[in-house]
DNA sequence: CACCATGTTCCTTG
DNA sequence: CCAAGGAACATGGT
């Protein structure tokens, strides 16, 4: 369930955890608590208590008090591109793909993780390579422009570079370019004072609006219903009232919400973008200005 | 069978 | 040293 919005929504519902005690720790797949070890990873969470759950781009971390406190300490957690954390009860039967489970006093906490891609892990170090947290104050125009103007790579590639931005992901990638009218092969540095500030712009509402529509309606993390799909997709969930929820990504030939236009689909360092041909069209000026034209004569 | 998938990291090449 | 591209990781859906 991967980007930042599905993150931040996923730690707003593990708020419940604060004050639970580790019984005993298991680990499944030792893959996802590298490098730290098994052994190292059961003494420090076993008896330890949950102290808070925060997040950092795409990362969760578990804020956990030792027995002796001066040991506190932090978990880290990813989700990679599969992971799901949930509460089971001690009865109910554990995925198949259950990489850990921690008892609790009453219920199990379980990481699933079907691809193993995700981490539960004590290493720390990659927090210290992101970037800014895109809805925060450290998220400036200044600061953004500063750190484009140096690279020639395309704007969506360089999105994805986590310490451009943490947290943004392939999906909400394409949708920021697509409201900021922005060409996604056109390189980073040549991005206009103006198209900066609009894809910042774009890039916070993307987001904001993700995290808004997910907390409308209930959702299940352990449940069956989301297995495959993220929280956002489909259209038993969120996608009914608020028309505007992914309007580019995985709609190849589909018509642009805006002009009709074919979506395409290219590939970007072995990755899918999905954008308008018109609306983000790479030459000239803006169509932005022509867009909110029509809109204007249409009102 | 083929190709696709929300992410990160490592390896090679230039 | 850096940038860019590709493959790897591991499993499942279409």
């Amino acid at each position: 369930m991967p980007e930042l919005p599905e993150v931040e929504t996923l730690v707003r519902g593990l708020q419940w955890l604060i004050g639970q005690k580790i019984d005993t720790a298991r680990v499944h797949r030792e893959r996802v608590i590298r490098p730290t070890s098994r052994a190292a990873l059961r003494k420090a969470l076993i008896g330890a208590t949950f102290d808070g759950v925060t997040r950092r781009g795409k990362y969760i971390l578990f804020h956990m008090k030792a027995k002796e406190p001066a040991c506190d300490f932090i978990l880290l957690g990813h989700l990679g591109m599969t992971g799901r954390m949930y509460r089971l009860t001690a009865k109910a039967s554990l995925p198949k793909h259950a990489a850990i489970v921690l008892k609790l006093s009453k219920d199990r906490f379980v990481f699933e993780d079907t691809r193993y891609f995700g981490r539960f892990t004590l290493e720390l170090a990659p927090l210290a390579e992101l970037g800014p947290e895109p809805l925060s104050e450290d998220f400036t125009i200044e600061n953004f422009g500063e750190l484009l103007s140096g690279s020639a790579q395309p704007i969506k590639v360089k999105l994805l570079d986590q310490k451009m931005v943490a947290g943004l992901g392939n999906i909400y990638a394409s949708e920021a370019l697509f409201r900021a009218f922005i060409s996604p092969s056109l390189p980073a540095r040549k991005l206009t004072k103006q198209q900066v500030a609009a894809l910042h712009a774009a890039i916070r509402q993307v987001l904001d609006q993700a995290i808004k529509s997910a907390t409308r309606f209930q959702l299940d993390f352990g449940g069956k219903a989301n297995q495959n799909r993220l929280f956002y997709f489909g259209t038993e969930a969120g996608s009914n009232s608020d028309s505007e929820q992914l309007q580019v990504y995985d709609r190849e030939g589909k018509p642009c919400v805006r002009c009709h236009t074919k979506i395409q689909r290219i590939v970007q360092a072995g990755r899918s973008t999905f954008f308008c041909p018109h609306c983000q069209a790479r030459d000239r000026h803006t169509r932005k200005r022509e867009w909110l034209q029509r809109q204007d004569s249409n009102l």
